[in-house]
DNA sequence: GACGCTATCTTTCTATTGTCAAGATTAATC
DNA sequence: GATTAATCTTGACAATAGAAAGATAGCGTC
């Protein structure tokens, strides 16, 4: 049985080191955003070598994909979360458009990465499963409010205006927000934001069951 | 008088380097995307050293703000363009949405520069003046279909429900669609998807009125 | 328990980048 | 025509990503 070496100075193998590398990438994107991320610092973070990382995730963007997808996760159960608790089909779509945002208010760069950049690798199976999971969460809950029977899928979103209105109106506000555009961040400002948020989310709502039963 | 030199081999100064290296600039953002993006092979493409661009544009940076400020200048006119064209202020405002979005996929790179960038330096001032044009269109045209008096500030975007619907939706729709979430790329996708999201935003421009006169 | 295999990690090297400092060259101004 | 200022070059530095080659240690097999 292999007794685990009590603190030698620097054991040569990590133990987990794909999992210290997510959470130092995490912690650089949340510190310094996607442009202040490094490899280098990564490793430097997790007490490794530069060249370490690569073993594990390939180049960079290797990295960089897999935060994604655990951020992809992240966001799916969130939005689960909040929907569960409401009764109401209309209410609950508007919950998740709100936990869509909060959690690009929450985690800006993480956010960015996931959606605008070219740094994912997008064959990378783990991750479009990931993407998949969380998008089908919004279509689903739309599909019940306009009273449909199946969901969509993600690229039939460019031929269908309500789809693509409804997921559109969320992630344009998510990305408007984090890029400063809605006024200033902070707090305060950015519960007020929120409480804009579900406002403008309500009306959509009203919106959608309007168009459905007219 | 200096009577411009016939064609020396290279002329020590080169007569407009800010023009060439926004053209040049604009040119690796539509090959090669925003990461491809480097100071010094702008510099090579207008056959000048490295450390040139520096005198104009102080950094790197400084030359993205100004090919974003360009950028905006550009999605401004192409707006304003659409929207003398049309009568109606119902369907004007559909044009300026649709105007965004072709704006989004035709220069993809240039769009997420202005967008979604970290490296563009907000205290320049014709760039924000550029920025607040561009949306001064978008909310003028608005406030028109509303029934308004003044439009908006963009900071007020956060706290006002229906500019903010407004602007993400047709934000939401650029952002997804040069992500490539909205189904493939190319002429054929595009002009499909271009449909779609006219079809989208008359639906929102018909919830708009249907909002303000009840 | 010894052997070999393989995953894991380090060191070293190359090519590239952005920025700075100092000098060269040209245009503008007086 | 001389001085000043703008423009551009050369050279250097620190930092980066990635590749290559070698060191170490866990694991299965006999």
């Amino acid at each position: 049985m292999p007794k685990p070496m009590r603190k030698q100075r620097t054991p040569y193998h990590h133990g987990d080191l794909a999992a210290a590398l997510i959470a130092a990438a995490q912690a650089i994107l949340a510190e310094r955003g996607l442009d202040g991320f490094t490899l280098r610092e990564c490793a430097r973070r997790a007490s490794v070598s530069h060249a370490a990382p690569a073993h594990h995730f390939g180049d960079a963007n290797g990295l960089l994909t897999a935060v994604a997808t655990s951020g992809y996760e992240r966001l799916t159960q969130d939005m689960r979360e909040v929907a569960e608790r409401e009764q109401d089909r209309g209410t609950a779509l508007v919950a998740i458009g709100v936990a869509y945002v909060r959690f690009a208010l929450t985690h800006p760069a993480l956010f960015r990465l996931m959606f605008h950049s070219d740094r994912l690798d997008r064959s990378n199976d783990a991750f479009s499963a990931a993407g998949k999971a969380a998008f089908e969460v919004l279509s689903g809950r739309l599909a019940a409010v306009r009273g449909r029977e199946a969901p969509l899928t993600r690229s039939e979103t460019g031929r269908n205006p309500t789809l693509l209105r409804a997921w559109a109106v969320v992630h344009g506000m998510a990305t408007l927000a984090i890029e400063g555009r809605l006024g200033p961040r902070g707090k305060i400002h950015d519960r007020e934001l929120l409480d804009t948020v579900r406002a403008a989310l309500s009306m959509q709502a009203d919106a959608y069951r309007r168009e459905s039963s007219g």
